[in-house]
DNA sequence: CGGGATCCGGCTTGATACTG
DNA sequence: CAGTATCAAGCCGGATCCCG
């Protein structure tokens, strides 16, 4: 079942509804696509190239995510060869504001966060 | 090997260092015990009890990535019986703080999210 | 170009049992 | 209480092939 290919969801979708749009926006590719359409609108295969790493599949299940959840538009024109733009919502612009806040603000702190690693590692000796 | 059991960073760590922070902090478990950690200092059952269906193992591995982070101090006593307290540390606070600014603006336009489900499933008949 | 369907390997997860 | 060790299973994600 599930042919959408749609992240399965599990017992905790129920427990708090938000929690599956909220792994769709933080995931691995989501979060880095969200980046990516923050900065424009792309076509599928130029933001398979910003996204870089992710596969097609991948790629396309993760904006399939997004547009279910309102976050991206899908703008597809019936030409040939087919073009299909892909746009942050308004909603999804003020979600990605928010994660890239969050993505900067830890990006800042690296220095501080690699610090506390390496007392840590230090404290425990290699393991 | 990994006794630790740090979450294992692939090759977007390279390209990206702050890409394993950030994913302890939005993941499954990781963001819940954030949330969790937001609210005071606990010991490591009260947690357990509280980020609700996290198993020992998830639980014990998402601290001590967090503290390798530098987000989550550790306090342990050693009395008899071991009484651990679990807190954010300041740098760990502010960081929720986005999280759960984050987490909470999506909880708060679930309501569009759904209503965007709907369209979408709709528009597709099912599948 | 923009995807969908399928197969498959590996990592992540979850039970369970054990230790201090 | 506060974890660690071990093991089996399941899902994620990648590669590949195919279609419109």
């Amino acid at each position: 079942m599930d042919p959408t290919g749609d992240i399965p969801f599990d017992v905790f979708a129920k427990l708090c509804p938000s929690r599956g749009t909220l792994e769709h926006v933080t995931g691995r590719w989501g979060s880095l696509t969200l980046g990516a359409l923050h900065e424009g609108t792309f076509r599928f295969n130029e933001l398979r190239r910003r996204v870089e790493g992710v596969s097609e599949k991948m790629l396309s299940q993760t904006l399939q995510a997004l547009e279910r959840d309102g976050l991206v538009h899908r703008d597809a024109q019936p030409t040939n060869p087919p073009r299909v733009d892909y746009e942050l919502t308004p909603l999804g612009r003020e979600v990605a504001e928010r994660l890239l806040s969050l993505i900067h603000f830890v990006e800042g702190r690296m220095p501080a966060v690699l610090e506390a690693r390496e007392s840590y590692d230090e404290a425990r000796g290699g393991r």
